[in-house]
RNA sequence: GCUCCUAUCGUCUAGAGGCCUAGGACGGAGCCCUCUCACGGCUUAAACCGGGGUUCGAAUCCCCGUAGGAGCGCCA
């Protein structure tokens, strides 16, 4: 069964990258009846905050990426660390090492100024016929993975390729350190292999850690699991995104306006491809993703085509799951959705004209509340003197018929022909009265959701000041 | 510096040696529809990084450049 993971390291909010990484990693095994675990990589205590590990939860929820499993923490597992790390130095595939950082920094330096690649040279490592330095006294020494001196690592990524490593390029990692924790690259093997993760799907940056992790893997006798390196995604401007430069996280597009589903859509398709279809159900994706059709190459986020994703989904998913959504919105502006009409109907009346849930709710607070004045453009265009006879007319006509869409529309073009006048000079003075601006769904449909109380006691207050 | 990766319209991409006069989508331009804003429909501009091979034939395979990027921690 495949089984695949995401394994973010809690120091921050899960980025638009992250999500992605995510959402490969859920597609490929829940499309293929297989399972999905999130694991937290807080080995690092310095930098790991128990925020961050709820803000990734948070998003993953709010994603809808749901875990199989309890969620793994990688500090609850230091007993295991412990117990392969002991098995290794038993079988003499890992060693103890006794440099002090002050050593290894200046042996980087040298290897620097000698414009070659840093790396250990090897000093602890035992070698048949080799005498080792004498243990210095005082020094906690950390363990290190006793690489392979010679041959090659191949590397099979589903996403890149075949990748060929020399192990003469790769030096002896630490996999514990002087005081008894293990790090990273370590720990992921151990997991991945105790996990039984058959997909290990992750950021490219990643790639230079892979044949270190094979070459533990094989030392423990785990047969590697198979590998998808996704490339990076940059911001509009091609550059890297970073805190500092236009990351963001999930929670922040929900904040924007997106729909949890549309987002998803828009990331599935940022590297991949199925033929020319733009457009997947959560079910689609599930079935259709897979990664020969994954790109290489890092891709840019063009916001612009986000919001058209989103519309697209605003137009054609049922207003009843859009609504919870929506209420968010309405209430963060301070709106009350109980004071206006059903938020199905006020979605499907709105979900044309709109990108996103914030301009949705922003155009839509007229429903729900007083105006609380003109747009002062639309007003005076509309809501002039002249308004006046229309105004009044239509609020004769309006006094009369039954509040539903058909006999509003009948009032409104009656008032029109009455009075000699094309459609739009009767419904826009009307629509700037009721909306207090001259964008709004269509004037029989904005008549019938706004109700008959509303609409009279605003035409009439339209009357006073085009009047007035 | 060394290792590794990447390269098709502005952007996301289709493209598995002939189906390519390089397709779709976003965005742009224009037209139509129209009670506003939109939606929708139609039309249109816009790309194979450069150079060498291989081949009857290359966007596609190989090599070399070039340009981007990643990694080289007792970080993950």
């Amino acid at each position: 069964m495949t089984v695949t993971r995401f394994a973010p390291s809690p120091t921050g909010f899960l980025h638009i990258g992250g999500a992605r990484t995510a959402l490969f990693s859920y597609l490929y095994a829940k499309g293929r009846g297989g399972q999905f675990l999130l694991r937290i990589e807080d080995t690092d205590r310095e930098r790991s905050t128990q925020a961050a590990v709820d803000a990734i939860f948070e998003g993953m929820a709010w994603l809808g990426l749901k875990s199989d499993f309890p969620e793994i923490y990688q500090t609850r597992r230091f007993d295991r660390y412990a117990e392969v790390i002991e098995q290794m130095l038993a079988a003499g595939t890992a060693y103890r090492c006794y440099c002090t950082r002050e050593e290894l920094d200046a042996m980087r330096a040298e290897q620097q100024a000698r414009k070659e690649r840093p790396r250990y040279d090897g000093r602890w490592r035992p070698e048949p016929g080799k005498t080792l330095p004498p243990v210095p006294a005082g020094v906690p020494p950390v363990v290190r993975f006793r690489n392979p001196a010679e041959g090659q690592v191949l590397l099979r990524d589903l996403i890149k390729g075949e990748i060929v490593f020399d192990n003469r390029e790769l030096d002896d990692l630490i996999i514990a350190r002087a005081d008894g924790v293990p790090t990273y690259n370590f720990c992921v093997v151990v997991d991945d292999m105790d996990m039984g993760i058959t997909h290990v799907i992750r950021g490219d940056d990643h790639v230079n850690n892979t044949p270190r992790q094979i070459n533990i893997l094989k030392a423990l006798g785990a047969t590697p699991p198979q590998y998808a390196h996704v490339s990076m995604i940059l911001g509009g401007d091609g550059q890297k995104l970073s805190k500092r430069h236009g990351a963001l996280g999930v929670m922040e597009y929900r904040t924007m306006g997106f729909m949890p589903e549309a987002l998803l859509n828009y990331l599935v398709r940022l590297g991949w491809s199925h033929g020319d279809q733009e457009l997947f159900t959560r079910e689609e994706m599930m079935a259709k993703f897979d990664f020969d059709h994954v790109s290489a190459s890092p891709a840019r986020f063009d916001m612009e085509k986000a919001w058209w994703v989103n519309h697209q989904y605003l137009k054609a998913t049922d207003p009843a799951v859009i609504a919870p959504e929506f209420e968010w919105h309405l209430r963060r502006i301070g709106i009350d959705p109980a004071q206006g009409p059903a938020l199905t109907a006020v979605i499907e009346q709105q979900r044309e004209r709109c990108r996103s849930l914030v301009e949705m709710a922003e155009k839509s607070r007229f429903f729900f509340e007083e105006l609380s004045g003109y747009n002062e453009k639309d007003a005076a265009k509309h809501l002039s003197a002249k308004a006046a006879p229309v105004l009044s007319a239509l609020l004769e006509a309006l006094a009369g018929p039954d509040w539903q869409p058909e006999a509003l529309h009948a009032a409104v073009h009656g008032v029109a022909e009455r009075l000699g006048l094309k459609l739009g000079d009767v419904a826009q003075p009307l629509r700037v009265a009721l909306a207090g601006m001259a964008v709004s769904p269509p004037i029989d449909q904005t008549l019938f959701l706004l109700g008959r109380r509303r609409s009279l006691d605003r035409l009439q207050a339209a009357l006073v000041r085009a009047t007035g």
